[in-house]
DNA sequence: CTGAAAGCGCTAACAG
DNA sequence: CTGTTAGCGCTTTCAG
């Protein structure tokens, strides 16, 4: 039932058909140059007749590479993604290589088991996207000068290669422009305390906070995760207090999301009741209602950066200086944000465009 | 710079640490039975003190599998896809698989050149979702006896397997429900007519219109893509009408939020003005404002259903009955859709829950 | 220009 | 129980 007829065609089957030996074979194969055009000719013909195509494993083994970059994810929970999966895919394109995709979202200790599975031999190159804890083996990657390169995690120590964007200049400019507003109570809703970002983003917040005079409250900044349910209850929270904020600044689109949806929930309007702002830009912030303002991260800028990165130091070796790519973040106004005075010139229907 | 030092530990270098033969290593990596308990551990600590690895390439080589699958997707549009490939990745984790991404938004053409190229070698099974245009490598894959089972596209030839949802069962449930609700103006907008669903979906609708003495009017239906553009581009036509429909079913959820923009840009309130239902039910659907009604496909169940069917044929042969698994939709009524009659009833804020 | 031969790292009989 | 010996399909010297 196996090997039964179905056989692959090798390189030695286009030789005995061709009338050559297989290493000529494995020459026009590779298009080398010192192949008499009557024979390549010849081969070329045994190939298409017998439908040859190479085996890459076997390639792969002698070659001691595999021609294939994995990618270490979360999930694909919302398009962050989605868009950083294609830039990455835009770049490796270019390059021939394939992408091994491991998702993690089960549990976290399956990262490290992957990780050293992975990198002997299956893949070239490791893409670690949004990590949660790679603390474990980020040493061993290291030590065996194994090429990796972390999206949106900045590590604590410096000398690994990450592509992220401009976080804390991202949340200040947002913060900021709520401030210019009018806002002065801005609630904040944190993202994931293990990934570097959300810290950047928090301090963002505070440093705009201060560079104008607003007492920071602790109180009006929530935990959260980057996930919906967390924006919805820190919402809830934040506009149960007494006094509640004019605006809030999600750590993320998605909790964003649920801030609004917990906000029209509670019978206020956006933006004239309280003004959200999130963080990403994702597709679903273009065309959600009301749009969402939010800080746009160059997600698929930052998926082709850190491949190409990557494609680099698989060629080079990893012996150039290790380095942060930091990509400019954008602030995006849309239909969410508006100052807290404004709010009694506009009419009731807050759908309308 | 390549070899120098970082040469990987092979099963080899175990065997000489250990003092064994390297068959004996392959025997105890393996988890022989016959194999005694001194040079058992004796190995596995020489293994330990070594870091060993398996090389998957060599393994794969000589049993001439890859334990890798491919999976063949447009791209990351929408969370759409990142459901089905959480139930794909769930199925092939199980069965200790790797899934080896390839996306084709690129170009249609790339989709017959990596089939042949990975189906030799690189993958032991294909995961087509939602392919353009198969009909180019799907005649090849099957004689060659190439397993894949393909998602959400039900081949026009029936020897082919393939998990799908019932579609035109959940477009006649959507219209019927609409019609039941006391619209008998509906307008539909199509998904990609390249894809079988969408022609699935439109004769359900048509049916339902049929089986309730409604009858079909070519000029209520637009031609769509599943991109939210042709959404908007839909509704804005429907709606611009003399007699504009009272309710528009969209075929997928994304092309329903495009619709539901187009209305509310057009100054309609919905559900009041205007009922909008979709189909897929994506993560947003629950969580837009309004929330929308819509036809759920289980996508990840589609997904880990697909993986198993694949793992089946991989293991035994292609040669059991290619069969279609139609997995069951339902009916999901949230905010976007209530009767004709209902609206004169409603509080003009629509966004209110 | 082309064939022979070695070997990538590992598995799988086949003898001991 | 364990060592020896063939390969898996291909690339790459090394001689012609």
């Amino acid at each position: 039932m196996r090997t039964e007829n179905k056989r692959r065609v090798t390189i030695k089957d286009v030789a005995r058909e061709a009338g050559v030996s297989y290493s000529t074979v494995s020459r026009v194969v590779n298009g080398f140059e010192y192949v008499n055009a009557e024979t390549r000719a010849k081969v070329l013909e045994a190939m298409g007749r017998l439908e040859y195509v190479v085996n890459q494993q076997a390639r792969n083994l002698v070659k001691g590479q595999s021609r294939v970059v994995g990618l270490l994810i979360h999930g694909f929970d919302s398009n962050y993604m989605g868009e950083v999966v294609r830039g990455i895919d835009d770049a490796l394109f270019e390059a021939q290589y394939d992408l091994l995709l491991y998702t993690t979202h089960r549990q976290r200790e399956r990262e490290a088991t992957y990780v050293t599975n992975i990198t002997q031999g299956l893949v070239d190159g490791l893409l670690l996207l949004l990590p949660r804890d790679p603390s474990s083996y980020l040493e061993s990657l290291s030590r065996r000068k194994f090429p990796f390169v972390m999206i949106d995690h900045r590590a604590e120590s410096a000398d690994v290669n990450a592509v992220t964007s401009t976080n804390w200049q991202g949340a200040y400019e947002a913060t900021e422009y709520l401030i210019k507003l009018g806002h002065n109570r801005i609630g904040f809703i944190a993202g994931d305390r293990l990934v570097a970002c959300s810290k950047d983003r928090l301090q963002g917040y505070k440093d705009a906070l201060k560079a104008n005079q607003i007492a920071f409250d602790q109180a009006l900044v929530c935990e959260g995760d980057f996930f919906h349910p967390a924006g919805f209850d820190g919402a809830t929270t934040l506009l149960t207090r007494q006094d509640p904020p004019t605006a809030i600044f999600a750590s993320n689109d998605v909790m964003a999301f649920g801030a609004i949806e917990a906000a029209l929930h509670m019978g206020y309007r956006i933006p004239h009741d309280v003004s959200i702002i999130g963080f990403d830009d994702i597709a679903q912030a273009g065309i959600s209602h009301p749009k969402l303002t939010t800080v746009r991260q160059p997600l698929r800028e930052m998926g082709s950066e850190a491949a190409a990165l990557l494609l680099r130091m698989m060629t080079n070796g990893t012996n150039f200086d290790p380095r942060c790519v930091e990509l400019p973040t954008q602030l995006i106004v849309r239909q969410s944000t508006v100052g807290p005075e404004e709010s009694v010139f506009m009419q009731p229907n807050s759908v309308k465009m």
